[in-house]
RNA sequence: GGGCCUAUAGCUCAGCUUGGUUAGAGCGCUUCCCUGAUAAGGAAGAGGUCGGUGGUUCAAGUCCACCUAGGCCCA
């Protein structure tokens, strides 16, 4: 037999076999007689050897042998024993047995009633009256015991190993299994009621339901309670010498058993353990047995303990179970356990409805943080640095909670910059218009559906993305929520402002109650990710008009499924793909956006349905003075292509898809674009299938003009930009330029956004004081100018590149 | 040794439940545009064997099996 503890060969107690594995008796070329599993001979024998006899494991049970060592007398011993989880991978498949020093070893040496023999103390350390090693520490007396094996002529060989041993995480000391007797919970008898109240638990993720803690609960095993340590909730059972028990529930309790008062009394050791009762059986001296509880009790005793049921109740019947508990994934089997288990065995309820499991944080290359590898991360240094909110809003929503992640510096800087500035910074923004508007919250404002069209998209898309994040929320799903929230803020910074810009310079009071709100919205679904910041903006902005002092004694917001309106959300959206295309076609054309052009050509499924003021919006963002359908334009100045659409084909034609989608791109792509516009199905020619019909869903029809323009497409939509610059247009580009020019200068010279201004140019060029004729209201109003006045004069020099002669403005004061 | 999870751009991550032919976002990088809230914003570009192998399928990042690497718990 073989073993990496030669320390416990002084315990040997019986040798393992496997019954179904076969067994040798060889002859070495040295002459010995040896047993050893047939499969493992040829490589423990690499010199050859002679096989005199082979039987099946099971023909050598209760065959006595000598032991190793007769250092400790071990009784009614020394045999062979069948155990099923001996292998023959590796060794010699003949398991050495310590019943005291391992679990498996335990097991099957007491199926055999062998005795538990442990010459080794609590301390480590050899009983002084065993021979040879007596005194020494355990992991000490292996040179000692193979030097003493080898002298008596019973080593076969010792070679170096390499293994995986335990040691004390904290001084590195070799550890030992150590058998000794324990106090248990019997929570086998509970196992059905246990796997029924995980069957009530929502789990997650969902995979841990029936993974690793259902797997728990359908393995388990009664709860090693005691602990023999010092500090901890002494185990409060009082034992006499002739082994009578008896647990004691109070201190009133023991106070009546012992026969005086000893309520005042530290129950902890050592003060508890000079107590002593007289045997409620036989009258003899009872003290306390040494244990002490595992800590883990306590941990799961927490939902009654923490508001000392059952003494005193307070309201532990309302909050009992709870609603949810969140703890990392190595929680499975210690608080998730503890919980369930007590609360099962207590209440015959678990303690909690809902676990959210997380996963770990995991430093930036991937690795566990830990203090001996010295990458750990300080918690209260992130939150310095970037802020409560900025960690905590990553935590929840920079990826899956119950994921291990890498969290870093530069991850948390930029949801910061990303999404929480850009909130307060449209807070700001709200702030500062309605201040200089002196608006009220709390005013009369116009009913949503008289509101324009960008308005009342903003409305519902705020409803959609409270509705949303509600559902997200419900299902614990922090990520998914802060994702919503976080597209909702870009869309309502970068396109709901930056399109709605003018109005709040104007004071309008649609705009501003429009912002407001969803501003309010936002604020609220926030509020649980980011405490602090929402709470300031709360205070700032709503808390006067909403009657609530903070955001956190708030109502959760209620959605308004009637200002939800799913069709305009669908038409915003085309609006902003048609303005992403006009924006490359620019990009390309290289004529800036401040150039006005004359008109675009927009093809588009549902452009024409569009109303007007959503085309209006595509202009006004793309600076254009119409954009019209392509198709009402001449079919000749158009070049059509058409894909085949997978997705429907696939359904239809199976196997044949791929024909189809063939014939559909050798097909004449105008014949069959006209052909299904005008009859909605053409007929193609599929190879062997023969004549398909096809329709509008079949096929992604992309349009773009000829000549002359520019043009950007994707996924059959497109638009077309007529490059054609007129003088008009070309004085307007000028005009523009000529604003920026000003407000830029007015920025520089540090004028607030609300300073009125007066404004001189001059200038010798004819065209120059053309446009400023037909443009100077334009601009004035643009710039906040009270007044435009052709002349030297204004103390701020505006420098304009493209436009020829001397601008200057002054502050009105 | 067992169970479960994870692997997608230089980095951090979506997408996988319900398979569809140009695989997305942000950061970083290059070029350009815009700017009257913004440490902002927009466009173009470079950057991907979707860990590997095999299978199912007309079609696989997505479904299945196995393998490799990492993580957690247990032995």
């Amino acid at each position: 037999m073989w073993t990496t503890t030669p320390w416990t060969l002084v315990s040997n107690t019986a040798v393992a076999v496997k019954p179904t594995a076969m067994y040798a008796v060889v002859r070495t070329v040295d002459g010995e007689v040896l047993v050893v599993a047939e499969e493992l001979a040829a490589g423990l024998f690499d010199e050859g050897f002679t096989v005199l006899d082979r039987m099946p494991g099971s023909a050598l049970e209760r065959i006595a042998y000598d032991r190793p060592f007769t250092l400790v007398d071990i009784p009614d011993a020394h045999y062979v024993i069948l155990a099923d989880y001996v292998t023959t991978d590796d060794g010699s498949g003949l398991v050495h047995q310590a019943p005291a020093f391992g679990a498996d070893d335990l097991v099957s040496c007491r199926a055999y009633g062998l005795p538990v023999v442990n010459p080794v103390r609590p301390d480590g350390h050899f009983d002084d009256d065993v021979p040879l090693i007596g005194g020494v520490f355990f992991k000490k007396a292996d040179e000692a015991l193979v030097a003493m094996l080898d002298a008596s002529g019973r080593l076969f060989r010792h070679v170096q190993y390499e293994h995986s041993y335990p040691h004390c995480w904290r001084c590195h000391t070799p550890l030992i299994y150590y058998a000794q007797p324990s106090w248990y919970i019997r929570t086998t008898a509970i196992k059905d009621d246990l796997i029924a109240q995980n069957e009530a638990t929502n789990w997650f993720p969902s995979t841990i339901k029936h993974g690793r803690f259902g797997d728990w609960l359908e393995n388990n095993v009664d709860w090693a309670l005691s602990r023999n340590r010092y500090w901890g909730t002494p185990l409060p059972i009082w034992r006499c010498e002739n082994d009578h028990l008896v647990a004691v529930g109070s201190m009133a309790e023991l106070s009546e058993l012992a026969g005086r008062d000893v309520s005042a009394t530290d129950p902890h050791r050592p003060y508890v353990d000079d107590i002593t009762l007289p045997c409620p059986t036989c009258s003899a001296v009872a003290t306390r047995v040494p244990e002490v509880i595992d800590c883990w009790y306590d941990s799961g005793a927490m939902p009654f303990a923490a508001v000392g049921y059952p003494h005193e109740s307070g309201d532990f019947a309302a909050q009992y179970p709870a609603d949810f508990i969140c703890e990392a994934i190595d929680q499975t089997r210690g608080w998730f356990y503890t919980l369930m288990a007590i609360g099962t065995l207590v209440f015959e309820q678990s303690s909690y409805k809902n676990v959210v499991c997380l996963g770990h944080i995991l430093d930036e290359d991937g690795r566990k943080m830990s203090k001996h590898l010295g990458n750990v991360l300080e918690p209260i240094g992130l939150m310095d640095d970037h802020g409560a909110d900025a960690v905590r809003w990553f935590m929840l929503a920079g990826g899956s909670p119950w994921q291990a992640r890498r969290v870093g510096h530069g991850a948390i800087a930029d949801v910061v910059r990303k999404t929480l500035l850009t909130y307060w910074n449209t807070v700001a923004f709200q702030s500062l218009y309605g201040r200089l508007a002196e608006w009220d919250p709390a005013g009369p404002a116009p009913a949503v559906a008289d509101r324009p069209v960008i308005d009342r998209w903003l409305i519902s898309e705020a409803n959609r993305m409270n509705r949303d994040v509600d559902s997200a929320l419900e299902q614990f799903d922090t990520q998914r929520a802060g994702r919503l929230i976080a597209t909702f803020i870009d869309d309502l910074s970068n396109w709901y402002v930056r399109r709605s810009r003018r109005r709040f310079w104007d004071g309008d009071p649609a705009a501003l109650a429009t912002l407001h709100e969803a501003l309010r919205i936002t604020t609220l679904c926030m509020a649980p990710f980011t405490p602090f910041i929402t709470e300031r903006v709360w205070q700032d902005l709503f808390a006067s008009s909403a009657g609530t002092d903070s955001v956190h004694l708030a109502s959760w917001p209620q959605v308004d499924a009637d200002l939800v309106d799913e069709s305009l959300a669908h038409d915003m959206a085309l609006v902003r793909r048609i303005v992403e295309l006009g924006r490359a076609a620019r990009a390309t054309s290289g004529v800036r956006t401040r150039q006005p052009l004359g008109r675009a050509l927009v093809s588009a499924p549902g452009w024409a349905s569009l109303s007007a003021d959503l085309q209006q919006q595509v202009c006004d963002e793309l600076n254009l003075v119409t954009a019209a359908a392509l198709d009402t334009e001449d079919a000749d100045l158009v070049e059509v292509s058409i894909k085949a659409n997978f997705r429907a084909l696939g359904s239809r034609f199976g196997k044949q898809t791929p024909l189809v989608a063939t014939a559909i791109g050798a097909a004449d792509a105008t014949a069959l674009q006209s052909a299904i516009r005008s009859a909605g199905a053409a007929q193609v020619e599929a190879a062997e299938l023969g004549t398909v019909t096809i329709t509008a869903d079949d096929v992604v029809v992309t349009e773009t003009p000829r000549e002359g323009w520019a043009v950007a497409s994707e996924g059959g939509e497109s638009i077309a930009l007529d490059l054609l610059i007129t003088d008009e247009l070309r004085r307007a580009g000028l005009a523009r330029e000529v604003v920026r020019a000003v407000q830029e200068a007015r920025k520089n010279a540090g004028f607030e956004v609300a300073d009125r201004i007066e404004l001189w140019w001059s200038s010798t060029d004819a065209d120059i004081e053309h446009m400023w004729a037909v443009h100077a209201d334009e601009i004035a109003a643009e710039v906040l100018a009270t007044s435009v006045t052709s002349g030297i004069g204004g103390e701020v020099a505006v420098d304009v590149v493209d436009v020829p002669g001397v601008i200057a403005i002054t502050r009105t004061r």
